[in-house]
DNA sequence: ACAAAAGTGTTTTTAGTACACCCATGT
DNA sequence: ACATGGGTGTACTAAAAACACTTTTGT
């Protein structure tokens, strides 16, 4: 039997608290999310990992997310706390190093997080308690290890809600974009299909986006034209909320 | 010296880990906070506690709310963790037992909670650790305890955000209530006036107020109709988001 | 030349804001 | 009788939704 990683001191951690990351990306065909298949498990998981105890749960959850994604820079938002006393009840680890074993056993209160990443940038790498590391897509995920799935779905709402007042993209798209490419992206955040002259209308009124000369080419049909956000806009939009320009 | 007080056993509870709320109660004039005042500190604090080794952080929240304001049901929000590791700096506690002094001198990882009260049901109580609880109203607050000032302020921003999408006032306003109230509730937490015609018509547009036949009584000038929320459209607009009915 | 996708502008509907008159009550 | 606050409805404005035609490009 296989056992279970050796990490070198629990004991830098914060006992009980985990952090558990929902890695966002975006692809033509859809909303991905990264899953970590478990080791001796049939189950995916989301990327988590502890505290240290000297840093914020937002240093570990980047530290977590640097470890799967190989990202630099990576948008972060806390989302909700999970504390239900028996919620990894029924998935507890029984093999490996005892003190492994015992640090496992621990009723942990997970942190979520939700972040939104370049999906080709993005190099998966499985962590030590995980033989693979990929994205799926949001609407194929099937069943997760203990309540990976009800912190996926809290953290799908959060990004719903995020939408409606702060823009979104900036972490999610190549820096050159098109319209339709930003519109997909939404279409499939609210699952829902938007009309394309308002949206682009909407869009542009925010006054976060640039038009490029450049067009897209090699492609069929007219050339849309390529965009690219106003880093300082678009970050006093995420402070300040959206609000037409003028 | 006063020692600090002996909690029986703090092994009952998760280490590095609180609960910090903020309590709002509403009166005629103005939106309240309800605070502890602490044992040999000139400082202010909002009533916090820890997390039962088997106690979701909700059920610590409530049950630290339910010791300080005799109130059964509470209306509780999750709203932010606060972990910065320095958080607390310059506030260890330094007399007392060496069991509450160890307890204490721990790095604490905080949950923001805010509750929303009815302001004359509540019984203040203060705790252990604090020798008067009383309410304050929100625009006198004065220095408070660590990081509480900031906790307080990311509750009063998500208060105001829940304003826009789910109902507030059946937790804040007693059983029956005049429109007036309800508005000056509105206008105390966003802090700006609103019209009285297009504010009683937005609220009654939601579906979730009954008119009663009865009037204020013993009033000067025209007596306001009473309003009681009807409890299940209510609950039913908490948990979908305010929308115009038809 | 045509099918498919993208650029653009106008109309309609709805939501939000501004505003004015009448009514009841205590002084 | 009057000052004050409360009840109610209408007109205006701005935002959102609906909608159609033209342009470009690869096949």
């Amino acid at each position: 039997m296989a056992h279970l990683p050796f990490i070198t001191d629990f004991n830098q951690y914060l006992p009980h608290l985990s952090v558990d990351c929902v890695v966002f990306g975006f692809q033509e065909n859809g909303l991905k999310v990264l899953l970590l298949k478990m080791k001796h498990h049939e189950l995916w998981a989301l990327p988590g990992g502890f505290v240290g105890r000297q840093e914020t749960v937002e240093a570990a959850a980047t530290r977590v997310l640097q470890e799967r994604t190989g990202l630099g820079k990576i948008f972060l938002q806390q989302f909700h706390v999970f504390s239900d006393p028996h919620r990894s009840e029924g998935n507890a680890v029984t093999e490996g190093e005892p003190a492994a074993i015992a640090w496992f056993a621990q009723r942990f209160i997970t942190i979520g997080f939700y972040a939104l990443v370049p999906f080709d940038k993005v190099i998966p790498q499985p962590d030590l308690i995980s033989d693979a590391c990929t994205w799926w897509d949001v609407s194929d995920v099937g069943p997760l290890l203990v309540d990976h799935h009800l912190i996926l779905k809290k953290a799908l709402e959060a990004l719903r809600l995020q939408l409606h007042y702060q823009p979104v993209g900036l972490n999610l798209l190549p820096p050159k974009f098109t319209m339709p490419q930003l519109q997909k992206l939404y279409e499939t955040v609210l699952g829902r299909t938007l009309d394309r002259r308002n949206f682009q209308r909407r869009m542009l009124d925010f006054g976060i986006l640039e038009r490029l000369e450049e067009r897209k080419t090699g492609v069929a049909h007219k050339a849309p034209y390529y965009y690219r956000f106003d880093r300082q806009r678009y970050q006093q939009a995420l402070e300040e909320g959206l609000e037409k320009s003028q």
